[in-house]
DNA sequence: ACAGGAATTCAGCAATGCCGAATCGTAGCG
DNA sequence: CGCTACGATTCGGCATTGCTGAATTCCTGT
């Protein structure tokens, strides 16, 4: 990327505006001017105009009672649209039954061709991002006996034991999962592991699409940014301390 | 709320990134540094400034192959951050089904009183946040099969007919329907509708609490407004136009 | 009623944001 | 392959804007 002159290399002001927003969505989630000044190292004026103009546009809004500052709904807003923006076809949320996926949650767009309410599909743990997602952070014991018994080969991509042994490894590693015509030729996914409050990974949640459209020469990073944000989250609700959690032995 | 100095009453350049972050999200989802300065009337290297420090902190991204840019992932997370920040005690998703909302959908936190996996729970329509967003943009005549049967009567607060017709047709102009120890003594919710690309109500979503925490002296505006947000969410995914729907005879 | 602390306002200053001009990079066309 | 056109990016100078110290206002606790 090139680089900006030396001088400058971005504004200052906006700078300023994101470590507020970011001050909030950390830590105490309710901040006075003068917190939020001490831990910024700016002064009050300053920071109270930052925040006057931020909550202007809905970014940051005043609790009428304290007087602390914490984010605005506008936020939520513009990162539904980053989802939206995505253009994801369908988004799926899944926990492990046996050997399989159950998809417990499933939001879809009419215009796609998965059109098709999907909650209660099983879905393979073996050829399937939800359940590949949900292995990689599972005790060790649910992939030995999962691989006790032969898989079915679906596709001629599907995944033996041996390989998908060093696939689950590595998804612990990046924290996504991803399949591509594992199942169904044509159609690949990409999921993030849900924790709870204990660490545990109770699910998964992901996307579906048409191959082309979801890697076309490479997985698009924003999919795979997506995703991680929306497992984080979901664990977050969830209690979980941070994400991924390494998987138990 | 105070007025700044009639000389400046906000900061120009978080104004101008607000605006592309709202242009971003609006329309066509992938803009160019020309195409955002001719909306904004702004001059080509202001935006590009702009979108330097936007994208720093992953607010925008550029698409590599077009060189256009597009919201980026840090918006996801501000935006979930303010959700966690108003400590939503349970996020539910339902259907109507008969008289009675199933929740398909739950998020919970360990910490709260409503720790307990609930999809598949039936709630009444009229005695539930859920069941009123749904009802108020359903066709009229839902709604007059349901006063055709005795309501079971909850709770004191629990709603006749002719209070429910009444309530019913203030949502219909809010958007957002609220329900306040009408089922459970201690216990209310706040919902909005979601609705499916023909404008039929297919579900509402919403979040249930202690009615202390929920209400207080009023509802809280940030539940209300996250609630907003949320409905009008997930009815984007489902290819609704707008929201809310105004409902049918 | 008073003190203390935090938020907000004010006004002056200079640092920063802005933009016209120029340059770079790339795609499309002949 | 060379040229043209268009959009993105860089550069540098200017003045507008953002910033902040001081002052004021507001609110809470004693």
């Amino acid at each position: 990327m090139p680089n900006r002159s030396e001088r400058r290399s971005s504004i200052q002001s906006i700078d300023r505006a994101a470590s507020i927003l970011k001050a909030l969505a950390s830590g105490p989630r309710r901040l006075g001017v003068s917190e939020l000044a001490d831990r910024l190292r700016l002064a009050r004026p300053t920071v109270h105009g930052l925040l006057q103009t931020l909550q202007a546009h809905g970014f940051v809004e005043q609790d009428r009672h304290s007087d602390k500052y914490q984010l605005g709904p506008g936020l939520l807003q513009l990162g539904y649209s980053y989802l939206d923006l995505n253009e994801l076809a369908s988004v799926r949320v899944g926990v492990m039954h046996g050997d399989s996926v159950v998809v417990i949650h499933h939001v879809f767009r009419p215009d796609s061709a998965f059109g098709v309410l999907e909650v209660g599909l099983q879905l393979p743990l073996h050829a399937s991002a939800l359940g590949k997602a949900i292995l990689a952070f599972s005790p060790g014991q649910v992939l030995d006996d999962l691989l006790a018994e032969s898989l079915p080969q679906l596709t001629k991509r599907t995944l033996g034991g041996a390989a998908l042994r060093r696939e689950v490894a590595g998804i612990r590693d990046q924290g996504v999962a991803t399949e591509r015509d594992e199942a169904v030729l044509g159609e690949s996914s990409v999921a993030g592991p849900i924790f709870d409050h204990a660490g545990h990974a109770v699910g998964a949640i992901g996307v579906v699409d048409a191959t082309e459209r979801l890697f076309g020469r490479s997985l698009t990073k924003g999919v795979a940014a997506a995703v991680s944000e929306a497992a984080r989250g979901v664990s977050r609700e969830l209690g979980a301390a941070r994400w991924p959690y390494a998987a138990e032995a």
